[in-house]
DNA sequence: GATGAATGAGGCTTCATTCAT
DNA sequence: AATGAATGAAGCCTCATTCAT
C-alpha cells in the first residue's frame, strides 16, 4: 500500500478526533451557543463544510465532543481499586487522593463537569449518561471501601453508605474552586487533599 | 392623587425588579445566550423597547439579574452569627446547617451559582464580587468558629483554617447534586446536612 | 393626527402586501427554490429582517403570495354570471368569453397556475384550496349554464355535465402556451377563444 | 471474456441511462433545485463522483434527463398515421385516442410536461426543442387530417388549422388535471377522450 | 472508471439593538 | 415611558463541485 494511500486514510480516521478536540478548546472558551462551529473547523484546520461531512449538525458535535473527553477514567479506576491492599484506612485514603487528582487536577474532567452543569438542561442524555457511567461507578468504589472499613471494625459503626457523596465532596469544591477563584486564590490539591482526608478520616474534635 | 396613578407609579417603579424577575425565569431556563429578551420582556408583561429603557443591553440585564438574586443572604447570616452561644461545636453544627439550607435549598441560590459556573468567562466582575461579597464573608464567619472552637479547646489542635472550604463543601455538591442528578436520586437536605455534620465534626475513624 | 403617524400606519398596513407583491414577481422570475428572500425584500424596499417580521418563513411567503393572487376572481365571475339573459347558446358564449380573457390573459392568474403546477408537491394545501375555491366554483357557474341550455332545447341531449372540463380546456391551454411557446407562436386570445366558441357550440348544439 | 466483465461492460454502458432514470424520479418528486445529485447517485446505486464523471454539472443531468424521457413518442405517432385509412371522422377520432393517451396517460410525458412548466424559465433550449420536435410535429399531423377532412367534405369549410392547438387542448387539460387534481376527482382517460371526441367532431362536422 | 473526503459560496433564519412615534 | 416596526450582522446548515487516491 503505498504512503500516501495510508496517510489519507489515518487521516479520516482521525479527522472525527480531530474536531472533537477543536471543539472542546472552543466550547470551553465560549461555551455552546457561543461557539461557532466555523471556528472549531479552523482550529481543526479544516472548512466548516468537513465538520458537517463528519457531524449531524452543532448539538451533535458537542455530544460526542462530551463523550471524547469522558472516556478515560473508568479503567484507571477500577485498576486502582484492584491494587489496595492493607487497612481501610489506607486504603480510602489512597482511593481519596486518587480520585480527588483525576477529578480536580484533570482538565478535560474539570471542563466536562462545567458542561454538564451548563448545558445539562439541552442535554438531559449527557447528564444521565454521566450519572451511569461516571458518577455512580465511583459512588460504588466507595461504598466498597467504606463497608469494608466498617466491618473490619476500622470505621466507626455510624459511617453509613450515605457518606460517600460527603467523601467525594471536597473534590467537587476543589474542580468548582479551579473553575471560578482560582485566580484569587489557589488552592493546593495536594495540600488540600490532605486536609480532607485528614478531616474526614479523623473529624474535628479533640479525642 | 387617583389609584390608578398610584397604581401606576408603583408599576413604574417595580418595572426594573419585575424585568429582573423575569429575566432569572428565561435565563435558568435556557441560558445566557440562548435566551431571547424578547422572552424576557414578555414574561414581564412589557415589550422589548421597555426592556432597553431600563437596561443598557443584555449583557446588563443579565448582570443586573445576578446581582438582583445574589442579595439576601449576607445580612441573614450576619444575623444568625451574632445569636450564636454555647459550645463552638454546637455554634459549628448550627452555623453548617443554617448555611447549608441556604445555598442548597433556595433556588435562586442554585441557579446563581450555575450562572457563575456557566457565564463566569463572559462575566469575570460576576465572579469576583461574589467571591468578594459571598464567599469570602460566610468563609470568614466559619473560620471565626473554627478558631474558637481549637482555642476553646473544642477542635483538634492540627485544625486549621484552611478547613472551611472543606466544611462547606457538602453543601456545594448538594446543591450542584440537586441541579444534575436530582431526578434520578434525592439528597435530602436535612439528613445530608446532618451526616455532614457528624461526619466532619468525628471524623469516621473508631475512637 | 399627525400626518406622519397616519403614514406610519399606512406603511404597516401595506408593507406585507409589498412584500408579497415583490414575492410574486420573483418567484416568477426564479421559481421558489432558486427565489432569495433577500431579493424579495430589496424587491420591497426593505431588509431581509422586515420580510420575517411579517412571515414565518420563506415558505409562508410563498403561500400568503400565492393567496394574495388568487382572490380577484370569484366575485367577478358571479356577478357576470348574474346579468347573463336570453337564450344559452349566448349566455354560453359570454361566460366563456368572460372565463378565458380571465385565465389567459390575466398575468396573475396565469402565474398561479404555474406556481401550483411547479410546487404543487411541496404546497398540497395551495392546489386543495384552488380547486375548492376557483376551479369548483367556475365548473358549477357552466354546468349550470350547460344544463340550462340542455333543458331549454338549445343543446344536444347527449351534453352531458362532464363536457365542462372539456369546455374549459382551451382555455388551459391558452394560459399554458402562451407560458411555453408565446415567443415562438402568438395565439391571439380573441380569435383562439372566438374559435374554440365556434367549435365547441358547433358541437353542442341541437341540429 | 470472463462474464464479470461482460456484466461490468453492460452495466458501464448502461450507466448514464440509469442515472438519468434516477435523476427524473428525483426531479419528480423534489423539483429541480431542490433536488440533490446525491439521491440522484444513490438511487442510480452510484456516487456523486460518478454522476459528474458522465455529466458536468446538474443543469446537464436535468437536460439530458428531459431528453431522455422525451424521446419515444414520434416514431410511433408517425407510424400510427401511416395506417389510418377511411373516413375523416375516424381518422380524427383514431388520432385523437391514439394522442390523448400518450399526453395523459404516459407518466414520462406528463412529468416532461410539468418540467417544461415549472423550469421552462431556467432552461429555454428545451422548450425549444419540445416545440420544434414535439408538439409541431403532432400540430401537423392533426392539421393534415382535418385538412384532409375538410377537402373531402366531412368537416364544415369554416374549420381552419387553428382548431388544431383547440382539438389538442382536452389532452393537456386531462395531463394537468391529473398532476394537480388526480386525488380530488378522477377524470377517467378513456371516457374523457370519448367526450370529447364526441363533441368535438360534433362541432366540425359538416350538418 | 469510480470513490468519497473536502471545499466554500450561498441562503435561511435569528435576534440584539435602534428609533420614530 | 413605552411601543413595535425595522435593521443588519452573524451563525447554522446545504450542496454543487473538485480532486487525490
Amino acid at each position: 500500500m503505498a504512503p500516501e494511500t495510508k496517510k489519507r486514510h489515518r487521516r479520516k480516521a482521525e479527522r472525527p478526533a480531530e474536531i472533537l478536540d477543536a471543539a472542546f478548546e472552543e466550547f470551553v472558551q465560549h461555551g455552546y451557543s457561543a461557539t461557532r462551529l466555523e471556528d472549531v473547523a479552523a482550529r481543526a484546520g479544516v472548512t466548516k463544510g468537513t465538520v458537517y461531512f463528519y457531524f449531524d449538525a452543532k448539538e451533535r458535535v458537542f455530544e460526542e465532543m462530551v463523550r471524547h473527553k469522558s472516556q478515560t477514567f473508568l479503567p484507571d479506576l477500577t485498576n486502582h481499586v484492584s491494587t489496595l491492599r492493607g487497612p481501610y484506612t489506607e486504603r480510602l485514603r489512597s482511593l481519596m487522593a486518587f480520585t480527588y487528582a483525576h477529578i480536580a487536577a484533570n482538565r478535560d474532567s474539570r471542563e466536562v463537569l462545567r458542561f454538564l452543569i451548563s448545558e445539562g438542561g439541552r442535554f438531559p442524555e449527557l447528564v444521565e449518561r454521566h450519572y451511569d457511567e461516571f458518577v455512580l461507578p465511583i459512588m460504588e468504589q466507595f461504598k466498597t471501601v467504606i463497608d469494608g472499613g466498617v466491618a473490619a471494625g476500622e470505621f466507626r459503626e455510624s459511617v453509613s453508605s450515605t457518606y460517600t457523596e460527603i467523601v467525594m465532596s471536597p473534590a467537587l469544591l476543589l474542580s468548582l474552586w479551579s473553575m471560578l477563584f482560582g485566580s484569587r486564590k489557589t488552592l493546593g490539591i495536594e495540600s488540600f487533599t490532605e486536609a480532607s482526608v485528614d478531616l474526614l478520616l479523623h473529624g474535628m474534635l479533640r479525642r
